[in-house]
DNA sequence: CAATAATCGATAGTAATACTATTATGTTTG
DNA sequence: CAAACATAATAGTATTACTATCGATTATTG
């Protein structure tokens, strides 16, 4: 009994599984298993194997979805990324003020995701702890290249694009909306991982998610709104 | 004929290797012929095993300097870190302006380093190449806490909490110094790695090194000059 | 100068990983 | 009901990430 095909359907480049893990209830559990055993073994312990005894099926039939793990990981990064950015569409649709949109979408890129929305088979929150520990080891690979042209990236590229499109309606003459955005992203991701880590790398700040206030600012600064 | 123990001592914490490197030709050829083929293989693809092929030694005589790859890439990069700070002290000492010496120290966090110095044993351009693609895997890897106890990233919070106090001079009220180092930093690294494999994520400008310029900028307006 | 320690190369071996292949047994669908 | 498909079960391979042992050579020290 699937629960699946939901409302906002997120569709993900198919050349990045063998067999679309939407239809099919393994699949299904090889996802969320999947987010559940990355995120508690760490990506580089995790492995089909482990993930196969976890749902009660076999290593083979785990590789029939996917490749590697490699892929698996792709194809989580890449429905966090689909998903962000219907997040950011529906905040900033009917927004008239372009300052206001482009806070509204700061804001979703910075902010911790809240447990237990269970809109969709995918935990967002779990997955959200995954791609800010992991998902760069997605593009830090040498198969960048080979899957960039397969169009892995294009996802998070659109999401980077819509908001440096907010930030030239703000200052037409801007010269480096991609690299603020990109900035902005990787380093939310980067300070949440520092904060539990390595705090002295971060100023967190009691009672206040430090990591919207400080990106929000720099981003209106850089602007000068 | 080793010509060690050159002028500047970079001194690494001796709990990330078992046998220092810099105490025999042997060591030596690891680390230099390490950082080849780590930036040829890309980290995933190296082990220990080709690199003993690679210097004409064997595999256990290599697992003697080192217990893992992974300290291999952890002791690279403190080696890194060290001499930045090194490079940041002297570009910063005797300035008076703390303006000045922050836009020095941002220039040197963030510009490309340039092949062929030679001072070292180790070469400090590849070396870059080798930390901008693969040294956020020494912290995004499950044994960072351990790591952390033992003090491998100490270097690293060293060079944050150096820069942030020059901005703390500046804005003594300042409330995000680590942030904004670290923001700089990581983006740095990161802006140099997208305008080769993802250029979408960034803003080439022809003739002009716009990751300085962008991360100067960024910080001067984030505190207000 | 001799003893001894350090260093290294050579070889062997192990457990785990990252896969691929084959087959037999259901299960769905047309 | 037959064809097509999905899965489990089993087996097997090449590579990786190590560890252990053992002489031979070289450097150090007493």
């Amino acid at each position: 009994m699937r629960a699946l095909h939901s409302k906002l359907a997120i569709k993900i480049n198919e050349k990045v599984f063998k067999k679309d893990p939407l239809t099919s209830e393994l699949g299904e559990k090889i996802l969320r298993e999947g987010i559940n055993l990355i995120e508690s073994l760490g990506f580089e312990n995790f492995t089909f194997k482990k993930l196969a005894k976890e749902i009660g099926s076999t290593e083979a039939s785990v590789y029939r979805y996917f490749d590697s793990k490699h892929y698996l990981l792709t194809y989580l990064t890449m429905w966090y990324w689909s998903w962000m950015e219907y997040r950011i569409v529906m905040r900033t649709l009917n927004i008239e003020d372009p300052k206001i949109r482009l806070r509204n979408a700061i804001k979703c890129l910075t902010e911790e995701i809240e447990e237990d929305k269970e809109i969709h088979q995918i935990d967002e929150a779990k997955l959200q702890r995954i791609v800010v520990v992991e998902s760069s080891k997605i593009y830090q690979s040498k198969s960048v290249d080979a899957d960039n042209e397969l169009g892995f990236f294009q996802v998070y590229k659109q999401v980077v694009q819509r908001v440096a499109d907010i930030t030239l309606q703000i200052k037409p003459n801007f010269k480096y909306p991609h690299m603020l955005v990109s900035t902005v992203i990787e380093g939310a991701h980067h300070q949440r991982f520092f904060a539990t880590h390595l705090p002295r790398l971060t100023d967190v700040v009691e009672g206040e998610d430090a990591v919207i206030t400080f990106y929000t600012q720099l981003v209106e600064r850089e602007l000068n709104l």
